[in-house]
DNA sequence: TGAACATATGAACGATTGCTCACATGTTCA
DNA sequence: TGAACATGTGAGCAATCGTTCATATGTTCA
């Protein structure tokens, strides 16, 4: 590699926030139960003990990772009684699901 | 959430086989280190040597690094004399990087 | 009000991760 | 061939992660 090339490449590379950002938004989805609590959160507004039965997981386990989910504002939750209703609150996650789909098929083949 | 909306929820989520590779490809993602790494492989086929210095990593830790990037094949390498150079392997790559990116920049406003 | 239900949360524990260190493997060239 | 360079890799360690357990907080309704 030239050291021409090389100086050019190290000006092109992402700055350092944008690298923690996009890595950061990434960890969030690389999680099996996180991403199926997305997945059913894209599709429906479900109370916490719906989603916990729903997946065969704890309550508590459920209310951690919501907890992440919320604070990186991938989902929002409303109180209706005594249950607290979340949804995905981001049309983004959809399409980096869609597109993170792609990619898993086309390996397949 | 009525008994009707749960079932037809449960029947609509992805499959287990499509969850776990979703989690795995962006579990690769969500690093910092190798965001650095395949950003700078979608710009540029580099050298290992190389790639360590521009990111200011130990080339160990940029070797075990390239090895699971390429194991998930998001990575390629060939061998040039006594250099592998290493470029991005996956068009899909750089879509999720970009729809990312989106994502993060929004977050910020 | 108090029992029952729904959710949140801190501590703790085992599992996983990413790095370093030491060294092995592979290539070039004098 | 052997010294120098480039890369790969296993072991080990500190840090992080995801879960469970116990318990706190908050809401409803009889």
């Amino acid at each position: 590699m030239s050291n021409r090339s090389y100086v050019q490449l190290k000006a092109r590379l992402l700055d350092e926030a944008s690298v923690a950002a996009l890595a950061e938004t990434f960890k969030v989805l690389g999680d099996t139960t996180r991403v199926r609590i997305l997945d059913a959160l894209a599709r429906a507004e479900v109370p916490v003990c719906d989603l916990a039965q729903l997946l065969g997981l704890s309550q508590s386990a459920v209310s951690h990772q919501l907890r992440l989910l919320r604070s990186m504002r991938l989902v929002k939750s409303r109180r209706d009684g005594r249950h607290i209703y979340y949804v995905a609150d981001d049309h983004h996650i959809v399409g980096l699901f869609e597109q993170g789909l792609e990619h898993v098929q086309e390996r397949r083949s």
